[in-house]
DNA sequence: CCACGAAGGGTTTTT
DNA sequence: CCCTTCGTGG
């Protein structure tokens, strides 16, 4: 039995009052390192241990699947040999959602054998709804949708803050209904369906209220309206309710997350005592300082004094590198230098920035884990056997069942497939029931018919098999009996793909789960909900660095950090323009920052290949906004170079052709050699073919250059590329507006730089 | 209905 | 660069 005594001794002041207050509604506004999950979770085993409440009253939730598996296992440790933590439910909003709907969902007429579309499947599904539309055109319809039904707003809404039009509006509600006619549920259908649930079933509402005496949130700065309404339903009377969070850590705004939930949280509940945590246990001052040198700029924020106790350690780094590959060298030689692979982990802001490192780590044989990236999941072969195994469970899943009915081919073209749905009417949306009617009703070409009839046959006989609990055997049945097997042999023969492979461990991965439909249905259901997991062997278990995005940091730590591709465009991110989009980035930054304990490396290329082309690459302004005197600076920042040249021709009203004399000269000498120097040789090869392809005539803007345009005002070429043999030059202007232009027409001027 | 080849376009971030 | 989508010819 754990030691409650000492846990709460180990905790300062301000935790330990967040642990023993129990009685009324509790905001604990905890900065970074502050030890909110360890107060969440010393919460959770004092209500158990102390007050005697039940764990299975007990309900925490979170809003990344990481954040939700870490708190389990700490809660675990801390109850350790209490055989309650099981009952507690630790959960992620959306998982929440899914186990009450499964549970009730049949009191608003959802089946508890639902199928949950991601975001893949929900366009598929609108695409069916408007077949005279691109996916393409319809994709950013669909992101819109999920926006608007995280933000809790309805077709019938007024969407005006969405800034669409009525398309928009007819094409939500067509997907809404298309949605609830076949039965299943989108993402944010998990918190939608509960809400409506709660509201319109009032027993269902009472038995919540009598099964949660005890609600805790973390991370409440990322909640979105929707998510705000499910938890204003689930506290009933005389529920205990405390949320965890941290305004500067809001990240999750593209989701439709509103900050504004955590500052009015004690509005909407009377009586709230609010909890401060200002000490950071984690990092050093160092890394505090570079945290809150950025973190300041922002304006929508609370002044909140966060300090450690950690006053030495080494200063953070900043590195200038060449490129990705360059990136991935410099870390490496790091970690081998001290081989404390385990101790660190690489953070980036998209996905795709892995693949560099997981290269080069591989190459250099250090031991690595990449956090959260689709891998298996998202492989054709295994949504394609998934897709069977859902439609095996739920026979009014359309979706995967326009996706399996003709593959591999069998005769079923878009004119038959349409002549079976077009018996939808005719039945409850069971699939099965449509084919059954089509097959006997000789709607279809003999080639269609028998092909109809194979697949019918074959989904009949994985029922029966199914209902014998042979699950893996059923699972072999259905990809060999598709054709699948085969399909993907062949592809395989050609060339070495590995899919078939992937079929098996996809197999594999089952055959860990109850042999029953029920085992199957939490094996599909844990897919849907973290498609991460599946075909990877739990990552705790695994040594090596960690590779993870910055998002999917949050709550999280580490002994070393190093935060790759500080360029703008990359981080932040093209497409965040406003300074709303600037904060959030803002914030990420500072998430980012904020894991380290001990050490720091701020990475930044001058160029990096993006689509298999070399962009060059400006330094993100976040790195500008760390004061010098609090970094070591390695290598060369782009775009420093000395242009004392160009001074003279700074003022205005100088004639292009000057320019035109001056550039091309001192791109030989001062300027020139500074550039190959910091470019390395792709810029240099680059360079050279300008120079050949223009001749004397070439002006050459180089990446940093401060310009001067008559229409936008003061600017900076942030890149410089190729198109045919013209150099097309990128300018960011003052305000932030950006501008493309061939540097041969382009009316600029080139004024003397930073 | 299907196989193949050309063309075009796409990268945030998570559930 | 790679992957999806579209058009053509069988």
């Amino acid at each position: 039995m754990a030691d409650i005594v000492s846990m709460l001794e180990a905790l300062n002041e301000q935790q330990r009052e967040a642990v023993l207050e129990n009685e009324r509604p509790l905001l604990v506004l905890a900065g970074a390192g502050s030890g909110k999950t360890r107060v969440i979770t010393t919460k959770i085993a004092y209500a158990v241990e102390k007050l005697g409440i039940p764990a299975y009253k007990i309900l925490a939730v979170t809003f990344t699947n990481k954040a939700a598996s870490e708190m389990k296992e700490r809660v675990g440790v801390m109850l350790d040999g209490n055989s309650q933590v099981e009952d507690c439910t630790i959960r992620t909003f959306h998982s929440f959602g899914a186990w009450l709907l499964r549970r009730f969902g049949s009191e608003i007429g959802l089946a508890s054998n639902f199928t949950i579309y991601d975001d893949d499947d929900s366009l598929s599904l609108l695409a069916s709804c408007f077949p005279n539309y691109k996916k393409r055109e319809l994709d950013p319809v669909m992101r819109k949708i999920s926006y608007a039904k995280d933000r809790a707003l309805r077709p019938s809404d007024n969407l005006s803050s969405l800034k669409v039009d009525g398309t928009f509006k007819r094409m939500y509600e067509a997907y809404e209904k298309k949605l609830r006619n076949i039965g299943n549920v989108d993402f944010a259908d998990l918190i939608g369906r509960s809400i409506e649930l709660l509201q319109e079933k009032p027993e269902v509402l009472d038995w919540v209220h009598r099964r949660f005496s005890m609600i805790l949130v973390d991370e409440y700065q990322d909640s979105n309206a929707a998510q705000f309404n499910l938890l204003k339903l689930l506290a009933g009377q005389g529920c205990f309710i405390c949320v965890v969070g941290d305004d500067d850590q809001s990240i999750y705004r593209f989701r439709g997350a509103e900050v504004q939930n955590i500052l009015s949280f004690p509005e909407l509940y009377a009586g709230t005592r609010i909890i401060k945590l200002e000490q950071n246990y984690r990092s050093t001052k160092h890394i505090l300082d570079v945290a809150n040198s950025v973190i300041q700029h922002n304006k929508g924020r609370h002044a909140k004094k966060l300090w450690t106790a950690k006053t030495k350690g080494s200063k953070p780094n900043l590195i200038y590198i060449q490129d990705e590959q360059d990136e991935a060298l410099r870390v490496s030689n790091i970690l081998l230098s001290d081989k404390k692979f385990n101790e660190s982990a690489v953070l980036y802001r998209t996905n795709a920035q892995s693949v560099a490192f997981e290269t080069v780590f591989k190459r250099l044989s250090i031991p690595y884990k990449v956090v959260g990236a689709l891998q298996f999941y998202d492989r054709e072969e295994v949504k394609d056997s998934l897709a069977l195994l859902f439609l095996l469970t739920n026979e009014k899943d359309e979706v995967n069942f326009k996706r399996m009915i003709n593959k591999p081919a069998r005769g079923i073209g878009p004119g038959a497939l349409d002549s079976i749905l077009s018996f939808a009417s005719q039945t409850d949306g069971s699939i099965f029931a449509m084919l059954r009617l089509a097959i006997a009703q000789n709607v279809l070409s003999a080639k269609a018919k028998s092909g109809a009839s194979q697949f019918l046959r074959m989904f009949e006989h994985a029922q029966a098999m199914l209902g014998e609990g042979e699950l893996v055997d059923c699972a072999n049945f259905l990809i060999r009996e598709s054709g699948l097997l085969d399909y993907y042999q062949e592809v395989d023969s050609q060339n070495s793909t590995g899919k078939v492979g992937n079929l098996e461990a996809l197999v594999n991965a089952l055959s860990s789960y109850d042999s029953s439909l029920e085992g199957l249905l939490l094996f599909l259901e844990q897919l849907s909900l973290d498609p991460t997991t599946l075909g990877r062997e739990d990552p705790r278990d695994k040594e090596g660095v960690t590779l993870i995005t910055m998002h999917n940091t949050k709550g999280l730590e580490f002994d070393r950090v190093f935060v790759a591709g500080l360029e703008e465009e990359l981080f932040p991110g093209r497409a965040n323009e406003s300074d709303d989009d600037i904060e959030e980035e803002r914030r990420i930054f500072y998430v980012a920052v904020t894991r380290a304990r001990n050490e720091l490396y701020l990475l930044c290329a001058r160029a990096r290949k993006i689509w298999g082309r070399t962009s060059f690459q400006h330094p993100s302004r976040f790195l500008d906004e760390v004061d010098s005197s609090l970094v070591n600076v390695q290598g060369i920042r782009p775009g420093s170079f000395d242009t004392s040249s160009y001074q003279g021709l700074s003022s205005l009203g100088e004639k292009r052709r000057e320019h035109q004399q001056s550039s091309t000269s001192s791109w030989g000498s001062s300027g020139g050699s500074l550039i190959q120097k910091g470019f390395g040789s792709n810029a240099k090869t680059f360079a050279m073919k300008t120079v050949h392809s223009e001749g004397e005539t070439g002006v050459l803007f180089p990446v940093g250059q401060r310009v001067y345009s008559e229409s936008y005002g003061e600017g900076e070429v942030v890149n410089v590329r190729m198109n045919g043999d013209r150099e097309v030059i990128e300018v960011r202007f003052s305000g932030g507006r950006k501008a493309t232009f061939i540097s041969k027409f382009a009316q600029l001027e080139k004024i003397g730089s930073e």
